[in-house]
RNA sequence: GGCCCGAUGGCGGAGUGGUGACGCAGCGGACUGCAAAUCCGUGCACCCGAGUUCGAUUCUCGGUCGGGCCUCCA
């Protein structure tokens, strides 16, 4: 099954083939660590995490090499260090945990590497030197910008024409760049900043150089894939490709496929309804389960713009219930049965390859979710026709489907209880308990008392042949 | 001003030159002590105009509306 990707570079789907089948290189740049992330940034985190799953699972988990940046040099960071009084590396060594911690809970693995600024300087300085020993990087007061005249292609990655830079630029021209579109790639740091020395003089590396850099040294270029959100398709991208080139001869390349996540609209006053403005990931996941945010940030293909309120995640946590439901009853279903291994299931099978194949055509995720779905259905029916072998292939291939795409990761019991304390469970399974006893007498008052009580405690009970289950009706 | 995207039912959102994905929500019924869940059934769409075509939601052109980028925001 052949793996297609959308590239940015030549607006086109393309069969993906890595340069070495068995070191698939993919980067994308990630977090500059001053605060708690936005929730839009964790739509490109979670977007190339599948696009790493997808990888690992065609080439091998160990045969995919994945670099994530972390920007820990930044004047936001400066900012914040510098009102809180301590060095920098308190600020971004704290928000670096906490963002992390936040994409772990979106179920994002681990890139097999994540450079940071501060840990990649020599290598930046290396770079800068490389550009000026190539004619395409010049010193000027203090400053080390990069020519762009000296890059034929710049502008193509972006598709924009030189001149309609110029003519739309909106900022004023430095007066030390030789042409109105040169960038920095070493400036002096101001006072009280932090600094690093290089054969420039004292001072810190510019934003895109570090990624270019950073590349180098944890992947070396040519990379397979570069990936990132489509609002850094210019400059960022654009001037990353031109270094990346240029530092290597000017004959180099760069990355074989540029893929771009579309924005995530946050609708202005519509998330003040119920979420009171939640925009942090991390206060998000404190409402919702992990699995529901990711299923809402899965929701609409990666290149397409994804409007994002409380409605979208309350859809996606009702739909991932109903898959959940279905592996609780095909659970409980064969509790009671006999275990059934290696029974083929075709038509669930196919479902599954309906799943990867979805994955593959430019990681269309609504179409897999689709086909989930019809899976799911197939183990429904299953548990309906008491087919306990149906049910057993059904359920494993369905949990190996969500697998793929990092979802019905949990217990489907853990899961309806997600937000339930040690303490909780006990009263309500006595009240359960309670309930099941005045049902037996048919005692239809109180049971419906009990029901209510449960309510108030935010349960749900749910009255089934093989006795009573609950869930956590709503979170927060 | 320049460049680039998008416009699908109550909501989210795929896809296709001709059988109206999928999920959420709604409605009717079954089941249930009543519910919930589940099952069966059901309604609801392709921004406007022109063109190409036997036929367009799908292709082309124009328009309207919305969004992004234009030197350090994913």
């Amino acid at each position: 099954m052949t793996l297609s990707l959308y590239d940015t570079m030549s607006r086109a789907k393309r069969p993906f083939t890595p340069k070495d089948p068995s070191r698939v290189t993919l980067y994308v740049c990630g977090p500059t660590v001053y605060n708690f992330a936005h929730i839009g940034n964790f739509r490109p985190v979670v977007v190339f995490d599948l696009l790493f799953r997808v990888l690992r699972e065609v080439y091998g988990a160990d045969a995919v090499k994945y670099a994530a940046n972390v920007t820990d040099v930044d004047d936001k960071i400066n900012r914040k260090a510098a009102e809180e009084g301590v060095p920098i590396s308190v600020i971004t060594n704290r928000y670096l945990d906490a963002y992390n911690a936040d994409a772990a809970a979106l179920g994002a693995l681990r890139p097999t590497f994540q450079p940071r600024v501060t840990e990649t300087m020599d290598a930046i300085v290396k770079m800068i030197g490389d550009l000026i020993h190539q004619n395409s990087a010049y010193a000027a007061e203090g400053h080390v910008l990069f020519d762009t005249q000296s890059f034929a292609d710049y502008g193509k990655l972006s598709g924009r024409p030189m001149d309609e830079m110029i003519a739309g630029a909106r900022v004023d021209v430095a007066p030390y760049k030789r042409h109105p579109a040169d960038f920095v790639l070493w400036k002096p740091s101001k006072e009280n900043e932090p600094e690093w020395d290089s054969p420039w003089g004292p001072g810190r590396p510019g934003w895109h150089i570090e990624c270019t850099a950073m590349i180098e040294e944890a992947l070396g270029l040519p990379i397979d894939i570069h990936g990132g959100g489509i609002d850094l398709v210019f400059p960022h991208h654009e001037n990353e490709l031109a270094q990346g080139v240029c530092s290597g001869h000017g004959e180099r390349e760069y990355a074989q496929v540029w893929m771009h996540n579309g924005f995530l609209n946050m609708g202005d006053e519509k998330m003040s309804k119920s979420l009171g403005n939640v925009a942090l990931a991390h206060d998000l996941l404190g409402l919702y389960p992990g699995e529901a945010i990711r299923w809402a940030l899965l929701s609409g293909h990666y290149r397409q713009p994804l409007e994002w309120n409380d409605t979208l995640i309350e859809q996606s946590k009702s739909a991932l219930d109903r898959l959940y439901r279905v592996l609780d009853d095909a659970g409980r279903f064969l509790a009671g049965e006999s275990a059934a291994g290696g029974f083929d299931n075709p038509a669930a099978q196919a479902d599954f390859a309906a799943v990867e194949a979805a994955l593959h055509d430019d990681l269309n995720t609504p179409t897999a979710f689709a086909a989930l779905f019809q899976l799911a259905d197939k183990v429904r029916a299953a548990v309906m026709a008491q087919d306990a072998r149906s049910v057993a292939s059904g359920r494993d291939l369905l949990v190996a489907a969500g697998g793929l795409m990092g979802f019905l990761t949990t217990d489907p019991q853990a899961w309806f209880h997600t937000g339930a304390d040690d303490d909780l469970k006990t009263r309500v399974e006595a009240l359960i308990a309670d309930r099941q006893a005045a049902r037996a007498t048919k005692n239809w008052p109180e049971a419906d008392r009990i029901r209510g009580e449960l309510a108030a405690l935010n349960v749900e009970v749910m009255d089934g042949p093989s006795g009573a289950t609950w869930r956590i009706k709503e979170q927060a």
